[in-house]
DNA sequence: AAATAAATGAGAATAATTCTCATTTTGTGC
DNA sequence: GCACAAAATGAGAATTATTCTCATTTATTT
């Protein structure tokens, strides 16, 4: 049986289009990224689904950079970097994530710990070269 | 020379507030805090001057907690929890920050590195007691 | 193929934050 | 103390990222 591309949900796209890029687009960022694929795909799909993806688990929301949500279609525990410049996100595999902690922090809160996240602050190296 | 309530600005009160507290608050709650001593607050200068100190380092943005920007007087390096279910925020000073990671950050992206936070995310105990 | 459920598009609604501008307060020089 | 300039503030309008509504389209089930 053939398959148009209609017949797939523009659901993942959006999810593979988080998946296939190291960017940790905004919701309007991937909104135009996926135009060119999808010319008639709405934006209000792609934060629905953003959402919902972010409820099962399968992405993770990196909080606000300048007011704006990221997100993260890498699940894998692992560190960031924010340029407060050019506000660019990079992942920096090189450092440890701090899950080992997370045993540490539930005993000093009392609560439960589902999760953690380093994140690191400064001028990236494009920013910086270009001063 | 009498000290009338007027001659404070209220800047000042709105520093010393969230300097006073530990609950992490957001420009609302501040708003709602300041009120009793200043009735004719406006919520404008609130977030006006939590800007300023904001740029001028005086207070520490810990970003949004369900899309509400939260704020921390203490400008010390100190790790944090954030439960998921009541938006509460809390210290951990029992946990190392992670400043020392930061050279090793800054040789990995090439770039500055200016600061970090770490922050684990889960319910806290008095979620957990009221399930 | 009919009926039901799920997903989407378009634009309106919401809400946190910022901006504008008139007014008030503070600081400075006389 | 008084006139003037500079800074801070209040009130509400403007902005904007995100969510919601609902009619339509697409997928699934029988």
């Amino acid at each position: 049986m053939e398959l148009s591309t209609k017949q797939f949900r523009k659901r993942n796209a959006i999810l593979e289009c988080l998946r296939n890029t190291h960017a940790h687009p905004s919701a309007d960022t991937l909104y135009q990224m996926l135009q060119k694929e999808h010319p008639d795909i709405s934006l209000a799909t792609v934060y629905r689904n953003l959402t919902l993806f972010k409820n099962q688990g399968l992405i993770q929301s990196l909080g606000t950079v300048n007011g704006i949500e990221r997100f993260d279609g890498n699940t894998e525990p692992h560190v960031h970097f924010v340029c407060g410049n050019c506000d660019s996100v990079l992942d920096l595999p090189e450092l440890d994530p701090p899950e080992s902690l997370c045993s540490a922090a539930a005993r000093a809160t009392g609560g439960r710990v589902s999760g953690c996240q380093l994140v690191f602050t400064g001028t990236c190296q494009d920013c910086l070269s270009q001063e």
